[in-house]
DNA sequence: CACCAGGTCCGTT
DNA sequence: AACGGACATGGT
Protein backbone atom coordinates (compact mmCIF):
# COMPACT_ATOMS: atom_id res chain seq x y z
CA UNK A 1 0.00 0.00 0.00
CA UNK A 2 1.19 3.14 -0.92
CA UNK A 3 1.07 6.34 1.10
CA UNK A 4 1.76 9.80 1.03
CA UNK A 5 2.73 12.65 3.74
CA UNK A 6 3.25 16.43 3.25
CA UNK A 7 5.58 18.66 4.02
CA UNK A 8 6.15 22.25 4.56
CA UNK A 9 9.24 22.99 2.06
CA UNK A 10 10.20 25.94 3.84
CA UNK A 11 12.55 23.52 6.00
CA UNK A 12 12.14 20.62 4.18
CA UNK A 13 13.31 21.31 0.23
CA UNK A 14 14.10 18.27 -1.89
CA UNK A 15 16.31 19.78 -4.42
CA UNK A 16 18.65 21.86 -1.82
CA UNK A 17 18.35 18.88 1.07
CA UNK A 18 19.92 16.19 -1.86
CA UNK A 19 21.93 18.04 -3.60
CA UNK A 20 24.04 19.36 -0.78
CA UNK A 21 26.13 16.43 -1.17
CA UNK A 22 25.08 14.22 1.83
CA UNK A 23 23.79 11.25 -0.02
CA UNK A 24 24.33 9.97 -3.61
CA UNK A 25 21.50 7.52 -4.19
CA UNK A 26 18.79 9.69 -5.63
CA UNK A 27 17.73 10.56 -9.33
CA UNK A 28 15.54 13.17 -10.62
CA UNK A 29 12.73 12.50 -12.34
CA UNK A 30 10.32 14.34 -14.72
CA UNK A 31 8.37 15.37 -11.28
CA UNK A 32 10.46 15.02 -8.61
CA UNK A 33 13.32 12.73 -7.25
CA UNK A 34 13.21 9.39 -6.94
CA UNK A 35 15.63 8.68 -3.16
CA UNK A 36 17.16 5.24 -2.64
CA UNK A 37 18.11 4.33 0.72
CA UNK A 38 19.63 0.97 1.91
CA UNK A 39 17.24 -1.34 0.08
CA UNK A 40 14.08 0.97 -0.03
CA UNK A 41 12.93 3.52 -2.20
CA UNK A 42 10.52 7.24 -1.86
CA UNK A 43 9.56 9.78 -4.41
CA UNK A 44 9.72 12.97 -3.02
CA UNK A 45 7.77 16.15 -4.92
CA UNK A 46 7.92 19.14 -4.54
CA UNK A 47 4.57 21.55 -5.51
CA UNK A 48 3.37 24.64 -4.18
CA UNK A 49 5.53 24.97 -1.14
CA UNK A 50 4.65 21.60 -0.02
CA UNK A 51 7.32 18.78 -0.43
CA UNK A 52 5.21 15.66 -0.98
CA UNK A 53 6.97 11.97 0.17
CA UNK A 54 5.85 9.28 -1.24
CA UNK A 55 6.28 5.76 0.23
CA UNK A 56 5.15 1.94 0.99
CA UNK A 57 2.94 2.32 4.13
CA UNK A 58 5.51 0.09 5.93
CA UNK A 59 8.31 2.51 4.98
CA UNK A 60 7.06 5.80 5.87
CA UNK A 61 8.65 4.94 9.43
CA UNK A 62 11.91 4.75 8.25
CA UNK A 63 12.00 8.07 5.66
CA UNK A 64 10.82 9.64 8.14
CA UNK A 65 13.55 9.07 10.11
CA UNK A 66 15.54 9.33 7.29
CA UNK A 67 14.92 12.73 6.12
CA UNK A 68 14.77 13.66 9.75
CA UNK A 69 11.01 15.35 9.55
CA UNK A 70 10.86 15.40 13.20
CA UNK A 71 13.44 18.20 13.87
CA UNK A 72 12.84 22.04 14.17
CA UNK A 73 15.58 23.32 11.79
CA UNK A 74 13.78 27.13 12.48
CA UNK A 75 16.02 27.30 15.19
CA UNK A 76 18.75 26.17 13.48
CA UNK A 77 18.46 28.42 10.54
CA UNK A 78 17.59 31.20 12.83
CA UNK A 79 20.73 30.48 14.61
CA UNK A 80 22.88 30.77 11.44
CA UNK A 81 21.18 33.87 10.40
CA UNK A 82 22.13 35.93 13.34
CA UNK A 83 26.32 34.94 13.18
CA UNK A 84 25.79 37.42 10.20
CA UNK A 85 28.35 37.37 7.01
CA UNK A 86 28.45 34.49 4.64
CA UNK A 87 26.74 32.15 7.37
CA UNK A 88 23.45 34.05 7.04
CA UNK A 89 23.65 34.09 3.62
CA UNK A 90 24.35 30.83 3.46
CA UNK A 91 21.33 29.63 5.31
CA UNK A 92 19.23 32.13 3.46
CA UNK A 93 20.16 30.13 0.27
CA UNK A 94 20.01 26.43 2.10
CA UNK A 95 17.26 27.26 4.36
CA UNK A 96 15.73 24.49 3.09
CA UNK A 97 18.40 21.74 3.74
CA UNK A 98 17.72 18.81 6.10
CA UNK A 99 20.86 16.66 7.79
CA UNK A 100 19.53 13.13 6.80
CA UNK A 101 20.29 9.76 8.91
CA UNK A 102 21.49 7.33 6.96
CA UNK A 103 22.67 4.06 6.76
CA UNK A 104 26.38 3.39 8.73
CA UNK A 105 28.01 1.15 6.12
CA UNK A 106 26.15 3.42 2.70
CA UNK A 107 27.30 6.01 3.85
CA UNK A 108 31.58 4.99 4.87
CA UNK A 109 31.30 3.15 1.36
CA UNK A 110 29.95 6.49 -0.39
CA UNK A 111 32.21 8.88 1.20
CA UNK A 112 35.29 6.39 0.90
CA UNK A 113 34.49 7.01 -2.76
CA UNK A 114 33.99 10.79 -2.20
CA UNK A 115 37.24 11.25 -1.25
CA UNK A 116 39.53 13.46 -4.38
CA UNK A 117 36.48 12.46 -6.77
CA UNK A 118 33.81 15.06 -8.25
CA UNK A 119 29.99 14.40 -7.09
CA UNK A 120 28.62 12.74 -10.45
CA UNK A 121 31.16 10.52 -10.97
CA UNK A 122 30.63 9.57 -7.16
CA UNK A 123 26.94 9.00 -7.86
CA UNK A 124 27.57 7.29 -11.04
CA UNK A 125 29.90 4.77 -9.20
CA UNK A 126 27.59 4.62 -6.35
CA UNK A 127 25.16 3.28 -8.73
CA UNK A 128 26.96 0.75 -10.82
CA UNK A 129 27.93 -0.78 -7.19
CA UNK A 130 24.56 -1.02 -6.35
CA UNK A 131 23.40 -2.47 -9.82
CA UNK A 132 26.50 -5.17 -9.43
CA UNK A 133 26.25 -6.23 -6.30
CA UNK A 134 22.62 -5.02 -4.79
CA UNK A 135 18.80 -6.55 -5.24
CA UNK A 136 16.81 -5.54 -7.64
CA UNK A 137 13.39 -4.06 -6.59
CA UNK A 138 10.99 -1.72 -7.90
CA UNK A 139 9.27 0.91 -6.28
CA UNK A 140 6.10 3.01 -8.28
CA UNK A 141 6.84 0.94 -11.04
CA UNK A 142 10.32 1.91 -11.57
CA UNK A 143 13.56 -0.88 -11.11
CA UNK A 144 16.23 0.41 -8.70
CA UNK A 145 18.88 -1.61 -6.68
CA UNK A 146 19.28 -1.81 -2.99
CA UNK A 147 23.07 -0.97 -1.58
CA UNK A 148 24.54 -4.24 -1.11
CA UNK A 149 25.73 -5.80 2.47
CA UNK A 150 29.11 -5.79 3.33
CA UNK A 151 29.46 -9.82 3.42
CA UNK A 152 28.22 -9.03 -0.87
CA UNK A 153 31.06 -6.49 -0.93
CA UNK A 154 33.66 -8.10 0.83
CA UNK A 155 33.43 -11.39 -1.94
CA UNK A 156 34.60 -8.90 -4.49
CA UNK A 157 38.70 -7.41 -4.75
CA UNK A 158 40.13 -4.42 -5.80
CA UNK A 159 39.73 -5.01 -9.67
CA UNK A 160 36.17 -5.32 -9.30
CA UNK A 161 36.40 -1.90 -7.89
CA UNK A 162 38.05 -0.35 -10.75
CA UNK A 163 35.72 -1.86 -13.25
CA UNK A 164 32.83 0.33 -11.45
CA UNK A 165 35.16 3.21 -11.74
CA UNK A 166 36.35 3.56 -7.91
CA UNK A 167 39.96 4.17 -9.10
CA UNK A 168 42.58 3.69 -6.56
CA UNK A 169 40.05 3.66 -3.75
CA UNK A 170 39.15 0.44 -4.79
CA UNK A 171 41.87 -0.87 -2.21
CA UNK A 172 39.65 1.16 0.44
CA UNK A 173 36.60 -0.70 -0.74
CA UNK A 174 37.77 -3.77 -0.45
CA UNK A 175 39.43 -3.35 2.79
CA UNK A 176 36.90 -1.88 4.31
CA UNK A 177 33.88 -4.18 3.15
CA UNK A 178 36.65 -7.18 4.97
CA UNK A 179 36.29 -5.50 8.09
CA UNK A 180 32.90 -4.40 8.59
CA UNK A 181 32.10 -7.86 6.94
CA UNK A 182 34.32 -10.42 9.36
CA UNK A 183 32.43 -8.04 12.32
CA UNK A 184 34.30 -4.80 13.20
CA UNK A 185 32.14 -2.57 14.98
CA UNK A 186 30.75 0.32 13.12
CA UNK A 187 28.86 2.52 15.23
CA UNK A 188 28.78 6.03 16.65
CA UNK A 189 31.16 5.49 18.94
CA UNK A 190 33.95 3.39 16.92
CA UNK A 191 37.13 5.19 15.51
CA UNK A 192 36.42 5.79 11.85
CA UNK A 193 39.72 6.66 10.94
CA UNK A 194 40.72 3.03 11.83
CA UNK A 195 39.22 1.82 8.02
CA UNK A 196 41.68 1.87 5.87
CA UNK A 197 41.53 5.25 3.47
CA UNK A 198 39.12 7.15 6.38
CA UNK A 199 40.41 10.35 7.31
CA UNK A 200 39.45 13.18 9.57
CA UNK A 201 37.09 14.26 6.58
CA UNK A 202 35.63 10.94 5.96
CA UNK A 203 34.99 10.24 9.62
CA UNK A 204 33.38 13.24 10.03
CA UNK A 205 31.00 12.75 7.19
CA UNK A 206 29.83 9.35 8.29
CA UNK A 207 29.61 10.55 11.71
CA UNK A 208 27.28 13.46 10.83
CA UNK A 209 25.06 11.64 7.76
CA UNK A 210 25.05 8.44 9.91
CA UNK A 211 25.26 9.11 13.48
CA UNK A 212 23.93 13.00 13.08
CA UNK A 213 27.08 14.06 14.78
CA UNK A 214 26.23 17.45 14.15
CA UNK A 215 29.33 18.92 16.51
CA UNK A 216 31.39 17.76 13.28
CA UNK A 217 32.22 19.81 10.49
CA UNK A 218 33.70 18.34 7.60
CA UNK A 219 36.23 19.86 5.91
CA UNK A 220 36.87 19.42 2.24
CA UNK A 221 38.30 21.56 -0.47
CA UNK A 222 35.09 23.80 -0.70
CA UNK A 223 34.80 24.71 2.98
CA UNK A 224 38.42 25.15 2.61
CA UNK A 225 37.60 27.87 0.52
CA UNK A 226 35.18 29.58 2.74
CA UNK A 227 37.70 29.34 5.52
CA UNK A 228 40.04 31.07 3.88
CA UNK A 229 37.67 33.74 1.45
CA UNK A 230 35.19 34.38 3.66
CA UNK A 231 36.72 34.09 7.10
CA UNK A 232 40.03 35.18 6.42
CA UNK A 233 41.44 32.15 8.16
CA UNK A 234 45.20 31.90 7.50
CA UNK A 235 45.69 28.44 8.66
CA UNK A 236 46.55 25.43 5.80
CA UNK A 237 45.88 22.13 7.95
CA UNK A 238 42.40 21.06 7.75
CA UNK A 239 42.14 19.36 11.47
CA UNK A 240 42.65 22.65 12.79
CA UNK A 241 40.61 24.52 9.94
CA UNK A 242 37.67 21.94 11.44
CA UNK A 243 38.59 21.98 14.58
CA UNK A 244 38.04 26.11 14.78
CA UNK A 245 34.93 25.75 12.78
CA UNK A 246 33.52 22.73 15.81
CA UNK A 247 35.00 25.39 18.19
CA UNK A 248 32.55 28.19 16.96
CA UNK A 249 29.87 26.17 16.30
CA UNK A 250 29.54 23.46 18.55
CA UNK A 251 26.01 21.32 18.03
CA UNK A 252 25.31 23.61 14.81
CA UNK A 253 28.32 22.49 12.97
CA UNK A 254 27.21 20.44 10.97
CA UNK A 255 24.49 22.12 10.04
CA UNK A 256 26.38 25.32 8.85
CA UNK A 257 28.38 23.26 7.55
CA UNK A 258 26.27 22.14 4.97
CA UNK A 259 24.81 25.49 4.45
CA UNK A 260 27.98 26.37 3.56
CA UNK A 261 29.26 23.93 1.31
CA UNK A 262 26.22 23.81 -0.86
CA UNK A 263 26.01 27.90 -1.02
CA UNK A 264 30.09 28.19 -1.98
CA UNK A 265 29.21 24.94 -4.45
CA UNK A 266 26.70 26.39 -6.11
CA UNK A 267 28.06 30.02 -6.55
CA UNK A 268 30.98 28.03 -8.24
CA UNK A 269 28.62 26.18 -10.28
CA UNK A 270 27.26 29.43 -12.37
CA UNK A 271 25.81 32.93 -11.52
CA UNK A 272 22.76 31.75 -13.55
CA UNK A 273 21.30 29.17 -11.47
CA UNK A 274 22.21 30.68 -8.32
CA UNK A 275 20.59 34.28 -9.27
CA UNK A 276 17.08 32.66 -10.20
CA UNK A 277 17.07 31.10 -7.08
CA UNK A 278 18.11 33.87 -5.06
CA UNK A 279 16.57 37.18 -6.67
CA UNK A 280 17.65 40.34 -4.29
C1' DC B 1 45.25 19.74 -22.84
C1' DA B 2 45.96 21.14 -18.27
C1' DC B 3 43.68 21.43 -13.83
C1' DC B 4 40.67 19.89 -10.27
C1' DA B 5 37.54 17.01 -7.46
C1' DG B 6 33.39 16.45 -0.45
C1' DG B 7 41.48 13.17 0.77
C1' DT B 8 44.41 9.72 2.53
C1' DC B 9 48.55 7.24 2.87
C1' DC B 10 53.26 6.96 3.30
C1' DG B 11 57.92 8.22 3.09
C1' DT B 12 61.16 12.42 4.11
C1' DT B 13 62.67 16.16 6.72
C1' DA C 1 54.92 17.62 13.91
C1' DA C 2 54.99 19.21 9.26
C1' DC C 3 55.41 18.63 4.18
C1' DG C 4 54.96 16.66 -0.36
C1' DG C 5 54.17 13.24 -3.91
C1' DA C 6 51.30 9.45 -5.58
C1' DC C 7 47.07 7.85 -6.50
C1' DA C 8 42.63 6.71 -10.95
C1' DT C 9 39.54 8.86 -13.55
C1' DG C 10 36.25 11.83 -15.66
C1' DG C 11 34.25 16.72 -15.67
C1' DT C 12 35.14 21.39 -17.00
Amino acid sequence: MIKTEIFSSEYFDAESSLSCGQTFRFERQEDGYFVCSGNKACLLRTSDGETVLTAEESDLAYFNRYFDTERDYSRIYRTAVQCGGVLSRAAEYGKGIRIFNQQPFETLVCFLLSQNNHIPRIRATVHKLCEALGEKRTFFGREYYSFPTPQAMAMFGEDFYRAVGAGYRARYLRETAKAVASGRALDGTCDLTAFFGVGRKVADCVSLFAFHRTDRFPVDTWLEKVYREDFGGTEKDRNKIASCFEAQFGDFSGYFQQYLFYYKRSLAKGKQEFVTKNPM
